[in-house]
DNA sequence: TAGATTGTTAATCGATTAACAATC
DNA sequence: TAGATTGTTAATCGATTAACAATC
C-alpha cells in the first residue's frame, strides 16, 4: 500500500496552525473550532479543516477540537515532539542572532553549535556557544548526528558550506545567504532573504 | 478599463527572478533564456515565460533575454528601480542584525532608523544608527516618508507596534515577532519566522 | 432536544504545463 | 537559411470552497 502523498503547500501550513495554537494555549484558552482558528489567520475554516483531515479526526461534532490534544497531533505529525539540535555555520550578526534567538524554545529546535571560518572569531563566544572552526564541521556535527543547519555565511561560501554538511549528514537546511543551493534531492532546503519579502511588497506600493 | 489584476504568487517569483538576474551579471553574463534561468531556480521554463508575459513582452525569439533589459524591467514592476527607506523597530539581535545588513544594496531597500523602548538602548549606536525612542516613532516616521517598516521586538509588543506605523503612514510591514499582525486591508505584512520554515522541512525527516 | 461544528464530497476556481506558430 | 527560443493558447492538473449529512 503506498503511503498517501500530503501535499507539500498543507505540510507548510501546519507549522501556522501549530504557532497560533501554542498562543491558544497561553491564553489559557481550552477548545476553540476551525473557523476562530481561521479568523485568527486569514485562512478559510473549510481549508483548515480540509487539511487537517489529511492526518486524522482531530475534533468533535457541535464542539470543536481541544488546542492541547490538536498541538500535540500537529507536533507528531512534523516530527516536533522531539527537539532536534542544529548547527549554525557563520558567526556574523546574522548567524550570531539566529545562535541567540530566544525562539527555539518548546517549538521542537534548538542550536547546538556555531562555526565560522575566521580565525578571529574561532573561540569566542556565541551566547551560550564557543565559535568552533569552520574545518571542523564534518566531524563535530557527524559526530552530533545533526540533521538540520542554518547556514549564515557570505554568498560565495554558501554552496560549498552546503555540500559539506550533506556529506556530514545534514538533510534540511536553512539557508540565509540570498543564493539557491544546490543540493540532492533528498536534501530539503528552505530559504530567508527579507529582500524577496520586501519585494514582494513595494510592488504594491 | 479595469487594471489587470496580476496573482499575488506570480508577483511573488518575480524577486526570485530578479535575484538570479542580478546574480547572473556579477557574472558577467549577458543573455539568458527561460530554460536556463528555470534550471537555476528549480521552476519550469513555461512559468517563467508565463509570468513575464503578465507584464509584457522582454524577449526576444531565437536569443533569450537581456539580463540587464530584464533586471531592470523587473526592477520597475517591482518598484525598486527607486530607494525605499526602511524603519526598523527592536534593536535587539535580530533588529540589530537587520540594521547592520549588507544585503539591501542595490536591490531597492535601505535602513533609514532604528527604534526601542528600552531607556539603555535609545542613543547607543547599532551600526550606522544611532537608536531612537521608540516614542517618537510616529513623528519621525510620517517625517521621513516612510512606508516599509520591519518590526523585530518581542511577540506582545508587535501588535502595538504595528498599529504605530500605520498610522505613521506606513503600507508594508516585515514581521519578525512569531504571532499574526491585524493590519487594514490596503496594508501589505510579510511574516520571517525561521521555526516555521524549520518545522515544514522535519515533517520529512 | 436544538444548536454547533466536524469530516468529506462534489463543484468551482486557479495555476501549471505542454505544445506550437511566430520570428529572431 | 536552420536552429533556437519566445509569447500564447488550450489542456491538464491541483487546490480551494461550498454544502451538508453525521453527530457531539
Amino acid at each position: 500500500m503506498p503511503e498517501k502523498i500530503i501535499p507539500d503547500i498543507v505540510v507548510g501550513r501546519l507549522p501556522i496552525y501549530l504557532r497560533a495554537l501554542q498562543r491558544m494555549l497561553e491564553e489559557n484558552r481550552r477548545v476553540t473550532s476551525s473557523q476562530e482558528l481561521g479568523e485568527r489567520l486569514g485562512i478559510s475554516a473549510a481549508q483548515i479543516r480540509k487539511d487537517l483531515s489529511q492526518f486524522g479526526e482531530f475534533g468533535k461534532q457541535g464542539t470543536g477540537y481541544s488546542i492541547e490534544f490538536l498541538a500535540d497531533q500537529i507536533k507528531k505529525i512534523l516530527h516536533v515532539d522531539q527537539v532536534w539540535d542544529m548547527a549554525v555555520i557563520g558567526a556574523g550578526d546574522i548567524g550570531s542572532a539566529v545562535a541567540r534567538y530566544q525562539g527555539f524554545a518548546n517549538r521542537g529546535l534548538r542550536v547546538a553549535m556555531i562555526f565560522d571560518n575566521d580565525p578571529s572569531k574561532v573561540g569566542s563566544q556565541v551566547g551560550p556557544f564557543t565559535v568552533k572552526d569552520i574545518k571542523t564541521i564534518k566531524d563535530s556535527v557527524r559526530e552530533a548526528g545533526i540533521k538540520v543547519a542554518m547556514i549564515a555565511t557570505p554568498s560565495q561560501t554558501a554552496q560549498e558550506v552546503a555540500e559539506e554538511l550533506v556529506s556530514s549528514g545534514v538533510r534540511a537546511i536553512l539557508n540565509y545567504a540570498p543564493i539557491n543551493l544546490n543540493v540532492p534531492e533528498d536534501v530539503k532546503v528552505q530559504y530567508i532573504d527579507p529582500v524577496i519579502h520586501l519585494q514582494r511588497m513595494t510592488y504594491y506600493l
